[in-house]
DNA sequence: ATCTCAAGTCAACATAGTTGACATGAGGCG
DNA sequence: CGCCTCATGTCAACTATGTTGACTTGAGAT
């Protein structure tokens, strides 16, 4: 875990800007660092980190996934997984059972302390866009969705 | 690195939606991804990578920055800023000399070919955001620019 | 000469990922 | 029944990026 505190990043507004999209390139950079900062220190208190709370992500909005499929969704190795969602499941984050025909795959699910705890972990990020969607109103969040939206179909 | 090829993350749109916040907060993971994706594909072929990245673009926007206000900016410790450091002294990407007075501090330039691999990386970024600028108009790239501020300000 | 301070270096460790190899256990099928 | 497939689980070795702590070096300041 890194050091919550202090800024572990660029120290914003203290570059000279070489072109004109770079203080945009810096606001993505501070952006993703703005969202997800109090909910990894929010997980970091729990033991808990950004892997993991990947996992509690997918599996709270996929009930019953098989682990193959996770894997899949989360785009690493099976080895990568193993370590996180075995933690997650001796903490009883998550329940594993097999399925009653298909019992080749195991199905995940989040007890009640991992629906809890996800909530918590995701409430932080979506607080921050909370706020800062009310605080340019309805438009400037139309215009936000739109960029992104035509950012992330980039790949 | 990661393998560069295929979904290294959330498969997008495959996910239930919990909270009405869900698809910005998806929005913004895939930005991230979406801008980052082409330069850490380029970054990789010259065999480097995201720190590499960072170090070159804060000292083409700061020229004779020490070492000290580098380690400061990046927010990483002096030990973690060693190997990456001395790749691009070795690779000839960027040199360092002694001050002219401060004898103490060494001072950080790009060469030029560090000058244009820095640019050619940053350029992968811009030319992400410049085309979803473009195909949003203006009124929404404010909007974007609004949401992006107001959340890099929550630190 | 000694003190301070920036920089450099070494060791040990944590986390998050990778490949490769192999074991286990259930279902399908001849 | 025996064998094959397939999802899962696990072990080992490796890479990359970061952390602390301890120590050295070299230049300037007192």
């Amino acid at each position: 875990m890194a050091k919550t505190s202090q800024a572990a990043g660029l120290h914003r507004a203290s570059l000279a800007k070489l072109h004109e999209l770079d203080t945009a390139l810096e606001l993505m950079y501070y952006g993703w660092r703005g969202m997800t900062l109090e909910a990894d220190a929010y997980l970091a208190k729990q033991g808990l980190s950004r892997p993991h709370h990947r996992i509690l992500y997918v599996v709270a909005r996929r009930p019953d996934i098989a682990i193959g499929a996770l894997i899949e969704i989360l785009g690493i190795s099976k080895q990568a997984l193993n370590r996180p969602l075995n933690l997650l499941l001796e903490r009883k984050l998550l329940t594993s059972k097999r399925a009653p025909e298909q019992h080749r795959s195991k199905l995940l699910r989040l007890t009640e302390a991992g629906r809890r705890i996800e909530r918590r972990a995701s409430d932080h990020e979506r607080q921050v866009l909370r706020e800062a969607f009310a605080r340019v109103g309805a438009s400037g969040a139309a215009g936000w969705i739109g960029v992104m939206e035509a950012i992330a179909d980039n790949n």
